[in-house]
RNA sequence: GCACUCGUAGCUCAGCUGGAUAGAGCACCCGCCUUCUAAGCGGGCGGUCUCAGGUUCGAAUCCUGACGGGUGUACCA
């Protein structure tokens, strides 16, 4: 239910009674539960406009608004603050149908668009380290949260398989993999071994030059043994992928080799329009206002990361569709989004009304506040992560007994990998990342855990009660009261969290909730004596709902929730 | 040099299009398990929101400048 817009259409409505012309700004939630659930502070800005005291023009507002449906009460405060109360009965009915539908209320766009997601693009010729991180997550987040609001997205996984590198890694595969069975446990090792095999062989070095050329023009040794090691390589990120609880798969992938042959057609197409420029031998668009030129083909007629882009965006465009496309990419790459957007817009790869976004995310960080730098051997692998997190959550796992062996290996991956993504998402994805194994590791306070927990909990309830739950929600003390609007609003935070593609913002509500929960939860008692059966229904609701909310919200983060803690 | 970005409690961070006494978690101190899971709840300690101006009835939030961290700055991706 989209709570906040239907207030502002009571104050829009109040606003026309009262003949006031102007465009009400929006209300926002009170900043305290005296001042009752949502606030309306444009009184004070119409003051200069209209010529009248704020409160005056408050009391005019507050005269024509309609108090016999959402809202049951308003009050003028300080300097002409108003105050809005919800209405009980109609919070009890809203979130009952809330608790009555499959998607808890959440509308399904009328409009959807096509969204292209482009998040993860690891590089075929390095492990996946903790700095891929983010992009994943929090690009198959926005791929979640759009999918469920009723876009229809398409994940891209613009994987890094294509450049020279390839040449010494085929060669060096070549060499070593004489049976075929080379497993490249350690990819990152395997490129160490490569690099030093081409630093101290001439002979290699020449090899491995030469097979850079027999990849581009399509030799089919070389391709073959190209292939196999880009299907190694893609199978390592497809295992962390599963572990991490990611939705992408072998058909998300589009590579940067699958734009080769739209590379000369980029170029073409500059031209033609005029964009193109040869400064010092290569092929450069000039933009206005920007010092720096796009090189689009090199000196010595290599293409580059730019034209492989625009040509990605003109297949986007083109080919798929897309109405949005969104780049989960690293922030240092901003100026070069900036000026291929800019450029694709130009030549007409891409029409003007489509979205073109850079979901950029900060930097990592090492405890000092210093940059992570993955040369001085401080590159934590993501598997190693992973997996890490996973021994560490088995042992914080009370009474073992309790479970079988399969049920702890599962507990430890849903809490463990839940950890890990929660840490990470609940960050403004704009400032700079500081990674701290501990803090990511860590399983108290504001963790996912903290969520799957008061999951558990109510689930633990349901059992207990071990009854079907009948009868209405009935709003009966202040913390039902917060807890029902604070349910109500979780189409306002989706929408939010998809607009500013930040998955942060879910998880500040989902923490939210989850502390108003508990207290409701530890004032309120449920099953125990003396509660009314009334009462006691009514609570039950709100506990499935409640929890419906966390799993619902959980799920589009990828954490799971489990209904034994 | 120029551009972008960030600067809030000891640490890690929220604070949405300006609004009422700036909020959490961790850490530290004190309470609460014979009653729905104590991985929890309540309370305490802790901040001249980097600084200086400006706009405004009203600024952590917007603008300008300074200082500090980070990043980028043509043939890597």
């Amino acid at each position: 239910m989209k709570l906040k817009s239907q207030i502002n259409d009571i104050i829009k409505d109040a606003f026309d009674k009262a003949g006031i012309k102007h465009e009400p700004m929006s209300v926002s939630e009170a900043t305290k539960p005296e001042f009752g659930d949502y606030q309306f502070n444009g009184a004070m800005a119409l003051s200069k406009k209209l010529g009248k005291n704020p409160r005056e023009i408050a009391q005019n507002i507050l005269d024509a608004l309609d108090l016999t449906g959402v809202l049951a009460k308003a009050e003028i405060a300080g300097p002409g603050f108003i105050n809005l109360w919800l209405n009980p009965l109609w919070i009890a009915t809203q979130s009952q149908s809330a608790l009555d539908d499959a998607r808890l209320g959440v509308g399904v766009r009328e409009n959807p668009i096509k969204v292209v997601v482009d998040y993860s693009g690891p590089n075929m010729a390095k492990q996946m380290h903790v700095g891929h991180l983010r992009s994943t997550i929090i690009g198959d987040t926005l791929a979640n949260l759009l999918t469920f609001l009723g876009d229809e997205v398409i994940r891209q996984n613009h994987i890094g398989d294509w450049g020279t590198q390839f040449g010494m890694l085929i060669a060096y595969l070549e060499m070593k993999d004489e049976d075929g069975s080379l497993s490249l446990k350690d990819l990152e090792q395997f490129y160490k071994d490569a690099k030093a095999q081409f630093d101290a062989n001439a002979d290699f070095a020449d090899k491995a030059r030469e097979y850079v050329v027999k990849i581009q023009s399509g030799d089919s040794h070389c391709l073959k043994l190209w292939q196999r090691f880009i299907d190694i390589s893609l199978g390592h990120c497809e295992e962390v992928y599963k572990k991490l609880g990611v939705n992408l798969t072998r058909d998300d992938v589009r590579a940067e080799s699958f734009y080769n042959a739209r590379l000369p057609k980029v170029i073409d197409a500059l031209d033609a329009k005029g964009m193109l420029a040869q400064s010092d031998g290569a092929q450069c668009v000039f933009l206005e206002g920007e010092e720096i030129p796009v090189i689009v083909q090199k000196g010595d007629g290599g293409y580059l990361y730019a034209t492989t882009d625009l040509a990605a965006l003109w297949y986007r465009a083109e080919v798929l569709g897309a109405k949005r496309i969104s780049y989960v990419v690293d922030a240092r790459q901003s100026e070069h989004f900036k000026q291929v957007f800019k450029v694709a817009k130009e030549a007409g790869f891409v029409a003007e009304d489509v979205t073109l976004e850079h979901i950029a995310f900060g930097t990592m960080m090492d405890k000092g506040g210093k940059p992570f730098k993955t040369r001085d051997g401080g590159t934590v692998k993501l598997i190693d992560l992973l997996d890490e997190a996973v021994v560490k959550a088995r042992a914080t796992i009370h009474d073992k007994e309790a479970y079988s062996q399969e049920e702890i290996d599962e507990l430890a991956k849903i809490i463990g990998i839940g950890a890990v993504k929660y840490a990470d998402l609940a960050i403004n994805r704009e400032s700079n990342y500081i990674f701290n194994w501990d803090k990511m590791l860590s399983f108290e306070g504001n963790t996912s855990l903290y969520m799957q927990y008061a999951y558990a909990r109510i689930q633990s309830i349901f059992r207990k009660h071990n009854a079907p739950i009948e009868g209405d929600i009935i709003i009966g003390d202040v913390l039902e009261h917060r807890l029902a609007t604070m349910l109500l609003r979780f189409e306002d935070v989706l929408e939010r969290a998809a607009v500013d593609a930040s998955p942060h913002q879910i998880t500040t509500y989902l923490y939210d909730l989850v502390t108003l929960f508990m207290r409701f939860y530890e004032q309120n008692p449920i099953l125990k004596e003396g509660v009314e059966l009334e009462t006691k229904m009514s609570r039950l609701h709100l506990a499935d709902l409640t929890a419906k909310t966390i799993k619902q919200g959980l799920d589009i983060l990828g954490i799971k929730v489990v209904d034994k803690l």
